[in-house]
DNA sequence: TCAAAAGTGTTGTCCTTACACCCATGT
DNA sequence: ACATGGGTGTAAGGACAACACTTTTGA
């Protein structure tokens, strides 16, 4: 069996006056891989491929993609994010950098896991056919290639302890929703019943809100109002504390 | 001016039925740069030394250098800051990976940010100047390389953030300090001034600190007592959240 | 004895929780 | 009319900020 060799260790480094390149150090692949959320009414779901390609073709897997010369990571993560979706201008933050020596056996890659919130109706059907791409809830996650797993882990995480003060999760709905869908979607998110009283009181007291004229009408008799987002207010507030969740017990090294 | 070249795309790819690698894809180096807080009883610092290496050589820096073939990230990272500080077992968390093209004009390089919390008197004044390394306040740092600026913002952030729910502050303090040390840490973080008397309920309300018979004595003519972290509870209790800062406005991205 | 910092007591306010209750409406 | 989920009212309890007060001791 024969070892991967480093092949730019054999390269001769440039050294012009202008432009030295850093002499005896390992070059490697850079890679970004997303973690792509959407809640579908009932269950946060995530977002998998089936790998086309080699190595591990066929297997489950995070998409993915290498990061090119042009580009830097946040924009790499954006490409593929939209290559799979469709979409732009989606919530997408980074989550943490993967470097283990052997993540990927074929050759050393540092992966950058980035994870995203879509609005699940607004994904293009179309696309999936061509990756093979499907919706997974959380709890029934197929076995994936390389330490996709542990992203995805990593990612829960960070999702719970950010929507726990920061009114992040509504980018995982329509432009119109009503507040007992939003409860749903917290009560998937934290595996825990909430009172929807005080549900209802603290979301409405961020005034993050407004109130539409019409109903729905399918989940009751009554119907809920549906609401939008402020905006503004979203952007002026994100940052601040909310307690949304009474309390936490997140767990985030 | 010659543009700086890709050497790894000329490079041919192997292809041994075992071992493919990927092929047409851009190589580059991952560094590693560390944000080392420390605190001097009055002010929080930052570890900086002066680059002893083109490019820039001379100029303020964090410490940093390459990921090599054989070791992950987060050993990476700890080896650097082994090598400036002469520390092993020290609080030492990823922050997020930099990859902008043209951050180090030399040659495409993906760093990965760590900050690490550091007691100030366990680091060796010695390695200090092999280094030309200097604590700086934080308010008063240098002219710094590259996006090092950038990495330090977000870092002070994150500590921030983090420190205000998790008693993460303690690993800048000697084995034994007293609540008015633990204070002045506190005020110094927050810029803000805080109530002697509920901050002292608030600490002690967390279990995390034993009380020590003798107390320091340089402070005040009644003397305050020495606590000690009880390691057991704070290993237990790190990841709940404990509200340290009365309304955090803390803004994180 | 007095100044200065450590530490304790106390009180009013606000927030939250738990849960009872009312509302609207499709069947 | 009644079942069903949407939404409001409310009272008890707890947490917390503000600040007054007591303690200790070196000079």
């Amino acid at each position: 069996m024969t070892k991967p060799i480093h092949i730019t260790q054999n390269c001769q480094p440039l050294t012009t006056t202008q432009f030295k390149r850093y002499t005896h150090q390992n070059r490697m692949l850079v890679a970004v891989d997303c973690i792509i959320f959407g809640f579908d009414g009932t269950h946060l779901k995530l977002l998998l491929i089936k790998r086309g390609f080699e190595p591990q073709k066929g297997r489950w897997s995070l998409m993915g993609g290498f990061v090119t010369a042009e580009e830097n990571i946040h924009q790499a993560a954006a490409r593929i994010l939209k290559q799979l979706t469709g979409l732009t201008d989606i919530y997408l933050q980074q989550l943490a950098a993967f470097g283990d020596p052997h993540r990927d056996p074929t050759e050393r890659t540092v992966s950058v896991a980035y994870f995203s919130l879509i609005d699940i109706n607004q994904y293009e059907e179309q696309i999936s056919h061509d990756y093979s791409a499907e919706w997974f809830p959380l709890k029934k996650l197929p076995s994936l290639i390389f330490d996709h797993k542990e992203m995805i882990e990593m990612a829960k995480e960070k999702l719970r302890y950010k929507a726990a003060f920061h009114p992040v999760l509504f980018e995982l709905l329509p432009e119109k929703f009503t507040i007992p869908q939003l409860q749903t979607l917290y009560e998937d998110v934290y595996n825990k019943i909430l009172d929807k009283g005080n549900f209802s009181r603290k979301i409405l007291s961020t005034g993050l809100l407004i109130r539409q004229k019409d109903k729905e009408k399918n989940g009751s008799k009554k119907g809920a109002f549906y609401y939008k987002l402020d905006k503004r207010k979203y952007q002026l507030k994100f940052n601040s504390f909310l307690n949304f969740i009474p309390n936490p017990e997140v767990q985030v090294k």
